[in-house]
DNA sequence: CTATTTTATGGAAGCCCTTCCACAATTTGT
DNA sequence: ACAAATTGTGGAAGGGCTTCCATAAAATAG
C-alpha cells in the first residue's frame, strides 16, 4: 500500500540499513550505492514515515509553543520569529493556546508525558517549580519567552529599564504628574514595571501619589484578570476610573502593555479628551497595533526572541541537554516615539 | 526507562491487550479489571506513547493547518476558532506558514507523503487540480477557508453579496462617485468582489469609471503582491494614486480588505484628509484591527469558519472520506458600521 | 447439568523506521 | 604478496503501541 523503506532496498537491491543510512545521510556509505537508492526514492516516490522515524530515533522533530492565545497580537509577533527559526530547521511547531489556568497545567503534563514533541517553548507564563522539575528531569528542553525561571532557559525583557524609560520620556516631555495603568501584580513583568515606573519617579524628585497608579486586583472579574490584567477591558476600565479622579489628575500615563493602552485610548476617546494635548500616553509592548493607534511604546523585540528560543531550544535537542549551563538572555526594550506622547511625529514605516 | 504499556500490564497482572483496550475504552472488558489497570496506569503515572499509537493505528490525531502567515490578523482569528475547535476534540495543531508560493507546494507535498497528520485545512490559498487530486486519492481530508475547489471541502463567504453590500452601502450614504481598491484580480475573491462592486454601481444606474478600480498588477513588485495584494502597503500605494486623481476624484471608497484599508487610511491623513468626510471608506473582513481604525468593513465569520473546517475534517477523519459527498459552506458578511463610512456611530464592544 | 453462545483476556504479529553488530570488500602498509 | 586497518553493507533487534486470533471464563439455553 504505501511505499516503505523495505520497498525501497528490494528495487534498489541493497538492504534496508542502507536506504536508511542514505536517508539520513550518514558518512559510510559508497557514492555509487547513494545515487542508485537516491534513484529508487525519487521513483517511487518514498518518504519516510515520521511517526515510525518517530518511534525508531525517539524524536519528533517537532517542538511545541505554548501561549496564552486571547491575548492576541504579542503572541502573533512572536510566532513569527518562532515558525521562520523552526522551518529553516526542518522543525514542525505544534501550537497550543491557553485560555484557562488548568488547560495550562494539563499542556505541560501532556507534553511531559507523551513526549510527542522534542523541545517546549512557553511564552509569557510562569512555570511552577513543580514542572520546571519535572520537565528538567525528564530531560525535555524548555525555553521561556518573556518569562524567567531559574532552572530554565529564560529569554526576557529589561522590563524595569523599558518602565524606566518609558516613564522617563513623560517626564522629559515636562510632565510631572504621571499615572500608570498596569496589570495584575501578581505577574512579575507587571511587578518590575511598577518598579521601574516608580523610580524614573523617585529618581526626578517627584512623590509618587498611589492614587494615580491602576494594578488589577487579583481577586477583580475573570475578565479583567484575563492575561495577568493586561487586556483591553481591564485598560478602558482603570483609565475609566483614572479620568475620574477629582483632583490632581494625571496628564500623561505610562501604560504597561498595547492591549491596555487600546482599551484606555478609547476610554478617553469617549470622555472627550484629546491625545496628546489633554493626556499624553506611552505603552509597553510595540505590538503592531500600536502603529495603528499612533501610540508611543516600549518596543520588544518579539520575533527576535522567538527566533532565538527556537535556537536554544534546537540547540538543546541536537546537543543533549546540560541542565548545569542555563541560558539568560535580556533584551532590551526600545523607544519608539509616535503620536500618543506629544513628542515628534514620526511616520509609520511600510516596509 | 520510560513507562510502557509493559509495565503497566506486568503491574496489574494482565496482558498488554487488556491494557491496551483499557486505554481506548473498548466495550468488551470487565468493570474489575478496568479498575485494576486504571488504578495501575494512576499509580505509575503511565502515558500512551503517541509515535507508537501513530505508528500503529495509523492514526495521529493531529491536523495540520496552512496559512499564508504575513498578512496576519484575519488568520489569527481563524487560528482561535480552529484551535478551540480542536482542544475540544482532543486533537493537536500544527501549523504551517506559508511565504512564498514554492514553500506551499513543499508543505502540502510534505503533508501528503509524511503522513504526519490527519487532515489539513488550508485557508486562503488555491489548490491546483493536480494536489486536489492527490489529497483525493490519499484519502487524506482536505478543508479549504476562505479558497475553492470543486472537488474538495470548501468554505467560502459570499464575497460578490459582501462587496456588493459595501458598495450599496456608501451608495445609500448618497454616494455618487465610489472608487474601490482591490487585490490582485488572479486571486477568486479579488475577481469576485470586483463584480459586486460594479453590480451594485450598475443595479444603481452610475457608470463605472475604470480609472477608480485600483487593482494589483500580477506583475507588481513582490512587496506589492503579497498576499494577493492584500496588504498594507498596496493599500498604501493605491490611495495615493487614488488622491492624485485630477478629476472626478472618488468621495467614497470600497477597499476589499482591511488591512489594505489600514494602508489608504495612513495615505489620506497624511493627504490631510478627513474621514468620512472628505473620503469615506467601507473595507472586507472585520479583522480585529478594524476596530481601532473604526473601520466600517464587511465582517466575516471567521472564528465560526475555522470551528466548521475542524468539525468537517474530525468528522471526515473518524468517518471515513466520502469522495462523493463534498461539502460546501457558505457565509455571509455582515456590514459592520463604525466611523469611516460617516454612517451612525456604534460602539465598539468591550467583551 | 451439559451444550452453546457470549464475553473477557493473553499475546503474537505487524506498523515503519534506526541502530548496532557481524561480515564482506576494499584500501593501506610493509 | 599478505596482514591489518578501514570502509561499506545486510539485516536482526528493538522502539511502544493496536489488532486480531486463539483460548479461557462466564452466561445462557435446553
Amino acid at each position: 500500500m504505501r511505499v516503505t523503506i523495505y520497498d525501497v532496498a528490494k528495487q534498489a537491491g541493497v538492504g534496508i540499513g542502507t536506504v536508511s543510512r542514505v536517508i539520513n545521510n550518514s558518512p559510510h556509505i559508497s557514492p555509487k550505492t547513494r545515487d542508485k537508492v537516491l534513484k529508487v526514492i525519487k521513483q517511487l516516490k518514498y518518504q519516510p514515515y515520521v511517526m515510525a522515524q518517530g518511534l525508531a530515533r525517539k524524536k519528533t522533530n517537532t517542538i511545541a509553543c505554548i501561549v496564552p492565545y486571547f491575548t492576541g497580537y504579542f503572541y502573533f509577533e512572536l510566532l513569527n520569529g518562532v515558525q521562520q527559526a523552526l522551518s529553516r530547521n526542518g522543525y514542525d511547531l505544534i501550537l497550543y493556546s491557553v485560555d484557562l489556568f488548568e488547560k495550562k497545567e494539563d499542556i505541560l503534563k501532556r507534553t511531559l508525558r507523551e513526549r510527542r514533541v522534542d523541545g517546549v517553548l512557553v511564552s509569557s507564563m510562569t512555570i511552577s517549580d513543580n514542572y520546571a522539575a519535572k520537565f528538567i528531569h525528564s530531560k525535555i528542553p524548555v525555553a521561556l519567552v518573556d518569562g524567567f525561571h531559574q532552572l530554565l532557559d529564560s529569554i526576557t525583557i529589561e522590563n524595569h529599564e523599558g518602565a524606566y524609560l518609558a516613564t522617563s520620556h513623560l517626564l522629559k516631555l515636562g510632565h510631572i504628574k504621571i499615572g500608570m495603568i498596569n496589570g495584575c501584580l501578581n505577574s512579575v513583568p507587571a511587578k518590575i514595571r511598577l518598579q521601574g515606573y516608580k523610580q524614573a519617579l523617585i529618581d526626578n524628585n517627584i512623590t509618587l501619589d498611589e492614587q494615580c497608579i491602576f494594578n488589577v486586583e487579583p481577586n477583580a472579574e475573570p475578565a479583567l484578570r484575563n492575561n495577568d490584567g493586561f487586556n483591553k477591558l481591564a485598560g478602558y476600565i482603570a483609565m475609566k476610573k483614572m479620568l475620574a479622579l477629582r483632583k490632581n489628575r494625571p496628564t500623561a500615563v505610562f501604560i504597561s502593555s498595547d492591549i491596555k493602552a487600546a482599551g484606555a485610548i478609547k476610554a478617553i476617546q469617549e470622555h472627550g479628551l484629546k491625545i496628546p494635548d489633554q493626556i499624553a500616553i506611552v505603552g509597553f509592548d510595540g505590538i503592531e497595533l500600536s502603529e495603528y493607534l499612533g501610540l508611543t511604546t516600549m518596543k520588544q523585540p518579539m520575533f527576535k526572541m522567538g527566533d532565538l528560543a527556537v535556537k536554544i531550544l534546537i540547540n538543546k535537542i541536537q546537543n543533549g541537554v546540560n541542565n548545569e549551563k542555563v541560558f539568560k538572555q535580556l533584551f532590551h526594550p526600545q523607544l519608539v516615539v509616535r503620536e500618543t506622547c506629544g513628542a515628534s511625529l514620526v511616520q509609520a514605516d511600510y516596509r
